[in-house]
Parts: structure tokens; sequence; C-alpha cells
DNA sequence: GGCTAATATGTAAGCGCTTACATAGAGTTT
DNA sequence: AAACTCTATGTAAGCGCTTACATATTAGCC
């Protein structure tokens, strides 16, 4: 049926091993026949069965991505650059949601991610797991780690010393973004918050917080909303923001979905962007160019996030114990045409 | 290291022919020998390694998913459904993106699509492939399905006779869509079409052009801009449309995402939603409906069309070579506020 | 030239499983 | 009770590969 290594072997003239040998790179084999065995290789189009590799070698060359849901563009971004870097590294990747076994299974949540993590790892499908976003990676990330079954988170904190993780500057960011709105002459500057148990949503607050008090203005309380990083909340709090009496002259979201949100609820309520309100997001999500205004935002390399998870991940596979445990991708600030300087009222 | 059969048919005192045919649900075994092993299996976490059961078996219970990208929310709803399904099927997902093919190794697209096609076939890593929304599938697919490699294809209309597809009513609901808005009253309604070298967005048009004929509508063609699914391209077409000297009334987009630009667009001109222009689209990604005003839009059964596709593979797979070849799920109107009935002028 | 040391290649074992086949035991038939 | 069937179970082979080991070849050195 197929071409298998023993197929390759007879038309170069080697035994299978040589042929081995030759298609893994190893040393010790004459160039005649790495020349052979390529050639036949080629001119019979094999490819090696991957399953069979893994059995042998316990490499599979496989790894795991377990995210929560695909439904935001947020997380497109990441896989995507999981995906690319993955590619060049040889590796495919195995995507597993996370939703889908409570959904569909209709058990707790973290019971089900646990028993789907313990089957991946004991399935020896992957040969190790990214983990994107999670909500109490503590759970069940112990168990991997302790077994010392590779791991990366991507955009947490991380759980202690043996996890790996990448993340973003998410206070630096959202600091520089306040600052930015501060220096166009902004004094009073709504906020809305993330899903506040969730590590980026506070350091993101804590940045917003810091320029304030770094810029000697004072933290006004009623000014910072309570928002869950989707776009109806986004709207809901800038309503709210902007409907205030002395209503801020600029807002700053804490994801780009919900900057969405607040630029609708500015032109609901007939405000104009950026004369009227300026507004600024997180994320740098591909959307936030082509609203209009074009959104200024803070710029997080999800897709270089994916790539250092990938990297990091395949090093820990490979046993390259280096001393790195988390990486920390700086965020920027991307100017576009939300906002504008304050106009003397 | 890990659990392996041998180890549960110790502690269970059988064989290990026992285990597997018990393990496999194959008939003849005893019921004490069925107890004694699930009881084993179970005390010691027994998961069957997933590599020696392809290498073993031929059946990797994986299937390759080839996408173009994942930026959009319409191929997470399809992802999502195709997962879901899969999971329920017991068959896990190894995601390929073509786009990384050709952006990371500089490739010619269709070149590295059909050679990537090709290693997964031949690597037999995954038993099946479900292709979304592919530009050009005939240039690959021909090989794969004279192979006889279970595939599907996710809304595009299939390319012959041997090949499974999932799709949409296009045509019906851009139909039911243009009438909706006729019965509103509109007469000018202006049409975004998606990038038309892509079958549905063909379809679309002609479930406009139809709608209007049947109503005894003149087809304007001015009122016709050529879009391409993009946001910015949605934005500009409306942009146009809306400035004309008589302009439209409705404006109807051949997705979501271009609706959302267009109603940009229209509050950028200074109309109100749905006062001075309704606005309708078609997809209704989830985004639609956190926009304000809530996007009346033609559904597409993403997530069902998903499964759909999951389904008629593995049935395929597994050789239930039934008569169906294609699945055409029916899309419907979904109203919400981004609609009024025209304002007498 | 005879020795060791290095290099190249062939062969066997085994990864963990499925499945075909052989065998033993139980049940049925006459 | 002998011959037969049918069911349950054990065993062997093999999926396609990697890798350790054995063997053959070559080179290097005094």
């Amino acid at each position: 049926m197929s071409v298998t290594i023993f197929d390759v072997a007879k038309q170069a003239g080697v035994s299978y091993g040589t042929v081995s040998r030759v298609l893994n790179g190893k040393k010790n084999v004459s160039d005649t026949a790495r020349e052979q065995v390529l050639k036949a290789a080629e001119s019979l189009g094999y490819v090696a069965n991957r399953q069979a590799q893994g059995l042998a070698g316990g490499r599979s060359r496989v790894v795991g991505l377990l995210v929560r849901g695909l439904s935001t563009a947020y997380m497109g971004e990441i896989i995507s650059g999981v995906d690319e870097e993955l590619m060049t590294l040889g590796y495919d990747l195995m995507l597993q949601t996370t939703h889908r076994v409570a959904e569909v299974k209709g058990l707790a949540s973290v019971d089900s991610v646990e028993k789907k993590l313990a089957e991946t790892f004991a399935s020896q499908l992957a040969e190790g797991l990214i983990v994107v976003l999670p909500h109490h990676p503590e759970s069940y990330m112990g168990i991997l780690c302790q077994r010392s079954f590779p791991c990366v988170l991507v955009d947490h904190q991380g759980i202690g010393i043996d996890t790996l993780s990448v993340g973003a500057t998410n206070f630096e960011g959202a600091l520089t973004a306040t600052e930015y709105l501060i220096n166009l002459g902004h004094r009073r500057i709504g906020f809305i918050t993330g899903t506040m148990t969730m590590g980026c949503a506070t350091e993101r607050l804590r940045g917003y917080e810091r320029a304030l008090k770094q810029h000697g203005l004072r933290l006004d309380p009623r000014l910072v909303a309570e928002g869950d990083f989707q776009q109806q909340q986004g709207y809901a709090c800038a309503h709210h923001l902007l409907s205030l009496k002395a209503r801020p002259t600029a807002i700053f979201a804490s994801n780009d979905v919900m900057a969405f949100g607040a630029m609708e609820a500015a032109r609901d309520l007939g405000l104009r962007i950026p004369d009227d309100v300026s507004i600024v997001g997180f994320d740098d999500v591909p959307q936030a160019e082509s609203v209009h205004p074009p959104l200024t935002t803070v710029r997080q390399p999800l897709r270089e996030m994916g790539r250092a998870a990938a990297r990091l991940l395949v090093k820990r596979i490979n046993g390259a114990g280096d001393l790195v445990t988390r990486i920390q991708l700086p965020t920027s600030l991307t100017v576009r045409q939300s906002c504008s300087e304050r106009k003397p009222q």
C-alpha cells in the first residue's frame, strides 16, 4: 500500500537501518549511501509513518494546544503564531478545546479539563502542551508539571517555579497608554476593566492607576467601570461613563473588543471620536485598524507570543533545561486615529 | 513508565488479547473477564497509547482540518463545531493552516498545500481531512479523492461527483433577506458583494438579484458594489453607495464583517441606523448581536456546518458508503434592530 | 605489515497495540 | 458417550519505525 523504509532501502541498495540514519540526519553514513537513499526516497515519494516513528522513538512530533474557545480574534492570532513556529520546528498541532468537554458532556469543567489533560499525557499523542489563557490552571497544571510533562502557559502569570509561561507587559502597556492620554491633555480618563479574576486584567488596571498617580492625578473610582472583555459590556460601561455629569474626555478599555463597544456607545450618545471623546483599546487585534476611526491601542504581540510559546515548549521537550521559565514580550502603543488632544472646554 | 495493556492483563488475571477485546468492545468475552479488565484498567488509570493503536490497527482516530487562517470569527465557529462533534465521535483534531506553509516557506501556496496534503495523507497521521473554504480545491483535492482519502469540503460547492461537501443555502438566504427589505418598503437596496471568485459570494448576489426580479424591481448596477469580505472594503463600498445622489435606503452586505464596516460608514455620513438606512449582514457571527444596533443578518449555522462536516467525514472513514455527498444546511433570517420600514420621503 | 581506532553498515529487538489463528472448554446433538 | 458446534481465551505475528549491538570495512600509526 504505502511506501515504507524497506522499499526505500531496497531501491537505494542499502539496509533499512541506513535509511533510517540518513533520514534522521545521524552521522556515520557515507556520502554515497546518503545520496542514494535521498534519491530513492524522493523518487518513491516516501513519507515516514508518524505513528511508527512515535512508537519506536517516543517522539510523536505533535504538541497539544489547549484553548477555551475560538471565537475571538485574540485566540486566532495566538494560535496562528503557535502554528507558524511549530511548522518551522517540524511539529504538528493537535487542537483541544476545553469548552467542548464541559459543554458536550455536561461535566464540571475543571474536572473534565483535568481528565482530558491526563489522557493527552497518557495517550502519548502529544509531547507537550500549550495552554492559552487558562482560568484556573493551578488545578490541573500541577499534575502535569509534577510528572514533568512539558507545558507552557500563554498570557498567564505562571503558577510557580516550574511552569513555563509567556506573557506580555500588561502593566507597562496600560501605563504607557494612560500616559499618552494624559499627555494629550486628558484629565478625566475613564477605564473599563477586564474580567478581574484574570491576571492580565488586574495588571492593566494597575498600569492605569500608576500612570494617574505619577502625573499627580487623583484616581476617581467613578471613572472605573468593571467590564468582562466582551463588546456588550464595553458598550454598557462606556455608556455609563459617558453619561456621567462630569464625563470623561477619554476612555481606555482593557481590550479592543470592549473599545469597539465603547466607540458605539459614544456615537449613540452623539459624541464624535476622537473630537468629543478619545478611545484607547488593548490587544491590537486585526479589526482594530479596520474600524472607523482606526483604533489607537496597546499592541500585544499575540502572534509573537504564540511563536515564543512554541519555541519554549519545544526547547523544553528537547530537554534543553535552560533557565528561562518566563518570556515577557513588550507591548507597544499603536497610535491610530481614535484619540485627539483634549479640547479646551 | 506508562501503564500498558500488559499491566492491565496481569492485574485482571487474563491475557492481553482479552484486554484488547474488552477495550475495543469486541464480542466473545465473558462477563466476568470483562468486568475484571474494566476494573483493572480503571484502577491503574490505563489509557491506550494512540500511536500503537494507530500502527497496529490502522486507525489513528485523528482527522486533519485545513483552514486558510484563523483570524475570522467565521472560522472560529466552524472549527468549534467540528471540534465538538469530533469529540463525541472519539476523534482528535489536527489543525493545519495553509497560510503558514506559504508564508513561512515562501512557496507558491497551491503547490505547498498540495505537498502538505500529500504528506498528511502519506504520513497516516490523519484518517481524513476537512477543508474549510478553500480557494482552489480542484488543484489538490483531485489527488486525494482519487486515492480515496476521505475528505469533506466546507462552504464550497464541491468539485465533482466524488467530493463530500457541506454548505448552506446562500442563494435562498440572500433572497429571503432581500425580500425582507423589500417588504419593509425599501426600493433602492444597495448590495455589497463578497470576493466574486468564491461560490458563496456569487450565490448571494444571485439571491439578491432574484428577489428584486420577483418583486418587479429593476436591478440598478450602480447599487451593487464589489467587496472582498473585509471590513474596510465594507466601509468603502457603503460609503460610496450612501454618497450616491439617489442613495439606497438599505444596504445588504454579503457578510457581517462588511456590514459592520457599512454601519460605520453610515454613521460617519451622519445617517442613523436603522432610521435613515437599514443594514443587513450575512453569517451571524457572534459579534453581530453585540454591535449597536444589533445586526439583522442571514444566519448561517456555522457550528452546525462544522458538526455536519465532522459527521460526514467520519461516516466516510468508516466506510459507510451512503449516497449523501452534499449536506446543505438552511440559512435563516435573524431579525434584530438594524432595519426599519422605509420612511415615506 | 600488523596492530588499534575509527567509521560504516547490517541485523535484531522492541515500542504497545490489533487481529488472525490455535486451542481449550462448555454446550448440544444423536 | 462420542462427535460436533460454539464460545472464550491464549499466543504469535506484525504494523513501520528507532536504536543498540554486532560485524565488516577502512584508515592511521609505529
